[in-house]
DNA sequence: TCACTTTCGATATATTATACCGCGCTCGCA
DNA sequence: TGCGAGCGCGGTATAATATATCGAAAGTGA
């Protein structure tokens, strides 16, 4: 584990899996939604996947030119922009930042566990925060468009593990 | 109601009180804490209040250089970390802006009912979202240590009201 | 091949936020 | 009541994040 990776115990797992699946089920949902897969955005939701820690876009920027790639703001947040449209890339509003979406093409509506410590961002879908949150909202007469559940704090092993 | 109020059916309540109210409760949690409440602070903490809408931080320098005051951006974003320290104003990440607590004083965890037509935020306080998410958290081991919990969407009034 | 649409490079600029310095006021304390 | 320590704030500069716009290139479908 790198010193830029503290406690990033997500380990015990084949990262390069992770990132050849998330590609591989980005190739499908673009098929499968008719969308332009190119070789652009698969570098980006690659560099993205890069660690399972929220990557700002000016981060991936930096990367895209190591690549030797020419490349501005606007490209990134144009790739960005289009991972998220079709729902394979998550925003964290409170990083300013964007991660691997952990159930591509599966409608979910998702809760994000922060640890400040080692920066990883665990991405739940749990159906008792999804409905009390309905329950919340139907409650008040509020239709729900749009979720941001992002919780910051110790994962288990940070917190002590 | 102004233009610039669209739908604000927070309407029937008497906004003053709620002004009136948000610097009396100010004063006493400063005064509790042996904080000062400043003549800045409160002015910003008024300016937060001036709707039941997120307000940007720029806004709010904005405000201040019409009353005549010399302000930059370290002045609002001083006036703000504070208040936000003491517990009076929440920030509202996915809009980056803030908002006036509606239950200074007391610890709360608050959700936010952001309505993307009017642009008034609802601050709730619904033990079963933060029970949902405290059990959600522990099953995982994580430590919360903050929340960051905001639903967009159309409230009752706009959603047809 | 041609017309059409989408993607991308490129430049400029907008928006949001912070680092830093120094002064003066306030408050606690002798 | 004077003093020192710390806090609040004015002010300048700059960082970090994001978007508007335009034209060229590349893919798409007839």
């Amino acid at each position: 584990m790198s010193s830029s990776t503290p406690h990033l115990h997500i380990a015990d797992h084949d990262h390069a899996k992770c990132v050849a699946g998330a590609l591989a089920a980005a190739r499908d949902v673009c098929a499968q939604r008719g969308e332009r897969f190119t070789e652009l955005r698969g570098r980006v939701l690659e560099l993205v996947w890069e660690s399972h820690r929220p990557i700002g876009a000016y981060a991936i920027l930096e990367r895209l030119r190591a690549d030797g790639r020419s490349a501005a703001p606007p490209t990134v947040y144009r790739a960005l922009d289009f991972l998220m449209s079709v729902g394979l890339v998550h925003r964290i509003e409170s990083l300013n930042a964007y991660i691997g979406c952990a159930h591509p093409g599966q409608r979910h509506a998702s809760q994000f566990l922060i640890c400040t410590d080692c920066g990883t961002a665990v991405e739940l879908d749990d159906p008792a925060v999804a409905g009390a949150l309905a329950q919340a909202a139907e409650k008040r007469g509020f239709k729900v468009e749009a979720r941001v559940v992002e919780l910051s704090g110790h994962c288990a092993s940070c917190a002590q593990g």
